[in-house]
DNA sequence: TATATAGTGTTTTTT
DNA sequence: ACACTATATA
């Protein structure tokens, strides 16, 4: 392939962007401006025309999605060797150096990877075991403080508390224990894998060294996303050559609220004083109308690189503003709409999607889908890996391959029901701390804890040597029949299967997906083991198994749409408050929480290929409280002429009034909806939580961290120990504060307590436990 | 262990 | 409003 060739297609600028190989070079991509593409073409030309080895190119994005894609397209374009060039996300390659370093850091080379659920059981854990008051600092938000610090590569021993900070003393207490909980289970979480990286490229000059002549050429997309962290890591690697290419916008970035730096992007050029800009200006994606209101309304942010949008695309149709009474006549107004598009046999239904701000605004529009028949797809929600029974199977196999994780081996100790209750689980943890042992350790050595029972010990040993077993089997087994042994032999889908409801039964299936990512993973795999599915897995977002083909639309909130293009776009909720957010407009930061709403605006806006509808809503339910609303401000940014209103109610105040360029609407500033309204209850105020990290539903995790080093189960009924104090056995008569007197059918060892099952005169038999039973011997 | 009840927190999210 | 979590109780 010659040059003129490979460049055949592109505009100057991209043919610019992908000639620019040696040195630091920055490339701001606008929306659709075919970054992707330069990517691609860049690689194949250091490849085919500079003669650059595949193995020596990392080109680093944040999702897999991305990651996925540009695979796909460089090996279109660059045939047989593509597979060596190193496409990946940032913390997949991190798993990769560190794996490879592990011992350098500290670590083994089968360190498991804590995700966000993991790491909140590790802290409640240590709250459990500090008798910590989660009235002083909420678990969640010291993980969100851990997280912010270690986005910055603050450790532990750099936290600074403010003496007379009651949270910051506590975060600081609980940050270093959580470290070393981390260290002792040989486990990262996901911040540590991009910490510990830097950690070691920074410590270790010979890693270092190795590193910088092994990717002589750097890329990494989504540049404006970097935190810190990332930032440092990409510095440490690039040290001796400096080949890197950073690809971003700053318009579209919308992750400042986890750890994002802007700077990293708009303050290149002084960091990297010799590096070569490129603006890719050319939009192919959207109608110039489209283009033109995006652009408009980004220019009300202060502090960006200078960018304009243009297209040789059409003028194309005005964009839709329609302002409804009711959120739920909006709903039924963006449902109605596209359906009325289809059955116009303008649109697939695929065409379309509707975006909005929160997760919370996608129940209503989905309720009106399911009404008019509309087949629709949300895209974000529950992960597939955080549910219960997959976190469950994993931590089984964690356990296989790392017996420090102390985590996974709380976790599945009781699970399915072994009769292993709190009390055996604490006092096997406290055996464990004192000796310096795993809890696998203990378990293994059960007979020698002086503080439990025979019976438990037995229980305890039992379970370690099915771990054991499991362990040596594996060793012979590919990865997808391993999983299917520990899901048979541990008795798990046995106890599912007993239940036999419709959840188990769905559980049941879940768990035979794993198997068949496992099988996935073995025919992909270039050396299929039990760590590096785990590894995969760990990483993975179940966003990734999107099925494109389906023809139906697309739900999801402004920022999981970032990346996406569809030739009908739908943002609902433009409400002052709403979006932007309440929390933005009450920011006290100079208006930066505000700019970066507007970038989401931006994002929504570009998202368009033909056609964009903004919707509104004057009255709204948020958080079970009537709100008014007031057209969001983004709206009356778009200049008037673009802009096609319907709807039976408009604001107030015409928004384009006056002046063409969007004036301001103060109007709205600093208030809740509900000061507005004249009616329901005034809203509950928002305490000032300062941040949090994880909607994921953690229930499953609440057990474990409750079974783990539980001093509250110092308080729950006696435990099987005990049962010498029970003082009636089967058979005898007994009394009952409410049921009066009956006969001891049976007592059943509970794990916990015991279980005992009266047949009291009168009432029937019961199933009561003894230690709230209180039944007293006739 | 299982369930009922009271309490809490509510922007956005990848890995 | 509503989902999730901690607790209290039998």
């Amino acid at each position: 392939m010659d040059t003129e060739n490979l460049l055949k297609g592109l505009n100057d600028r991209q043919r610019e962007a992908v000639l620019a190989t040696e040195g630091p070079v920055l490339i701001l991509a606008g929306a659709g401006s075919g970054k992707t593409r330069v990517l691609v073409h860049r690689i194949a030309y250091l490849i085919g025309e500079k003669g650059v080895d595949p193995g020596s190119i990392l080109a680093i994005t944040f999702t897999n999605k991305a990651a996925g894609e540009m695979r796909q397209r460089v090996d279109a374009m660059v045939g047989s060797d593509a597979g060596r060039i190193w496409v990946m996300t940032f913390h997949a390659f991190c798993v990769r150096v560190l794996r490879q370093f592990a011992d350098r850091i500290g670590y083994t080379r089968s360190f498991t990877i804590y995700d966000t659920d993991d790491q909140l059981a590790l802290i409640r854990s240590i709250y459990k075991e500090k008798n910590l008051s989660d009235k002083i600092a909420k678990p969640k938000s010291v993980l969100g403080t851990i997280s912010q610090c270690k986005n910055e590569l603050l450790r532990a021993e750099d936290y600074k508390a403010d003496p007379r900070n009651p949270y910051q003393q506590q975060a600081a207490k609980v940050f270093a224990l959580y470290e070393q909980k981390l260290k002792e289970n040989n486990a990262m979480d996901f911040d540590d894998l991009i910490g510990n990286a830097v950690r070691l490229l920074e410590s270790d000059e010979d890693a270092r060294g190795i590193l910088n002549r092994r990717f002589r050429y750097l890329m990494v997309d989504e540049y404006q996303d970097t935190n810190g962290a990332q930032f440092k890591l990409v510095s440490l690697l690039t040290e001796e050559h400096r080949n890197l290419c950073v690809v971003g916008d700053d318009d579209q970035s919308i992750y400042r609220f986890r750890g994002a730096d802007i700077r990293n992007i708009l303050d290149f050029e002084k960091r990297y004083k010799d590096a070569e800009v490129i603006k890719l200006e050319e939009n192919y994606r959207s109608t110039q109308t489209i283009l033109d209101a995006a652009n408009s309304v980004i220019s009300n942010n202060k502090g960006r690189k200078s960018k304009t949008l243009w297209t040789s695309n059409g003028k194309g149709g005005p964009i839709r503003f329609i302002r409804y009474p009711t959120s739920f006549d909006e709903a039924s107004g963006i449902v109605r709409d596209i359906k009325e598009s289809v059955a116009g046999g303008k649109r697939r239904y695929s065409d379309h999607a509707v975006l909005y701000r929160t997760n919370a605004m996608s129940r209503l529009i989905e309720e009106k889908m399911l009404l008019m028949n509309v087949p629709y797809r949300i895209v974000g929600g529950v992960n597939f890996y955080s549910r219960r029974e997959i976190k469950d199977v994993m931590a089984y196999l964690k356990l296989l391959v790392n017996s420090d994780d102390d985590l996974a081996a709380a976790r599945v100790i009781n699970v399915p029901k072994r009769g292993i209750g709190a009390t055996t689980l604490q006092k096997a943890a406290e055996y464990a701390s004192d000796g310096g042992l795993t809890l696998f350790d203990a378990f293994c050595g059960a007979d020698r804890i002086e503080t439990l029972s025979k019976k438990a010990a037995d229980k305890c040993r039992g379970f370690a040597e099915l771990i054991l077993k499991l362990r040596e089997e594996s060793k012979a087994l590919p990865v997808s029949e391993t999983v299917g042994k520990v899901l048979e032999e541990t008795g798990y889908v046995a106890e599912l299967k007993l239940e036999g409801t419709d959840e188990s039964k769905e559980r049941i299936e879940n768990l035979q997906e794993v198997v068949s990512k496992a099988v996935q993973y073995e025919g992909e795999a270039e050396e299929p083991s039990l760590e590096g599915f785990l590894e995969e897995v760990a990483l993975i977002a179940d966003i990734d198994t999107v099925d494109e083909d389906a023809d139906c639309v697309l739900l999801m909130t402004l920022h999981a749409a970032k990346g996406l293009e569809f030739p009908a776009v739908h943002i609902a909720g433009m409400e002052e408050n709403l979006f932007p957010s309440a929390h933005a407009v009450g920011e006290l930061d100079g208006g930066e929480a505000v700019e970066e709403e507007r970038r989401l605006a931006y994002v929504g806006i570009t998202r368009a290929k033909e056609e964009l509808t903004l919707t509104s809503a004057k009255e709204r339910m948020v958080n079970g409280n009537r709100m008014l609303g007031q057209t969001s401000r983004f709206v009356m940014e778009i200049p008037r002429e673009l802009v096609e209103m319907a709807g039976d109610e408009q604001p107030k105040r015409d928004p384009f009034a006056g002046s063409g360029d969007g004036g301001f609407y103060g109007a709205a500033f600093g208030r809740r909806f509900s000061d507005e309204a004249s009616f329901g209850k005034p809203p509950r105020a928002f305490g000032r939580s300062s941040s949090y990290v994880s909607r994921k539903n953690s229930r499953e995790e609440k057990e474990v961290s409750s079974l783990y080093s539980g001093k509250g189960a110092a308080k729950k009924p006696a435990p099987a120990a005990d049962a010498a104090g029970l003082g009636y056995a089967e058979g005898d008569r007994v009394r009952h504060v409410k049921f009066g007197t009956g006969t001891v059918k049976e007592i059943r060892d509970g794990g916990r307590d015991f279980e005992v099952t009266v047949d009291f005169d009168g009432w029937g038999t019961k199933k009561l436990f003894a230690a709230f039973a209180k039944l007293k011997k006739l």
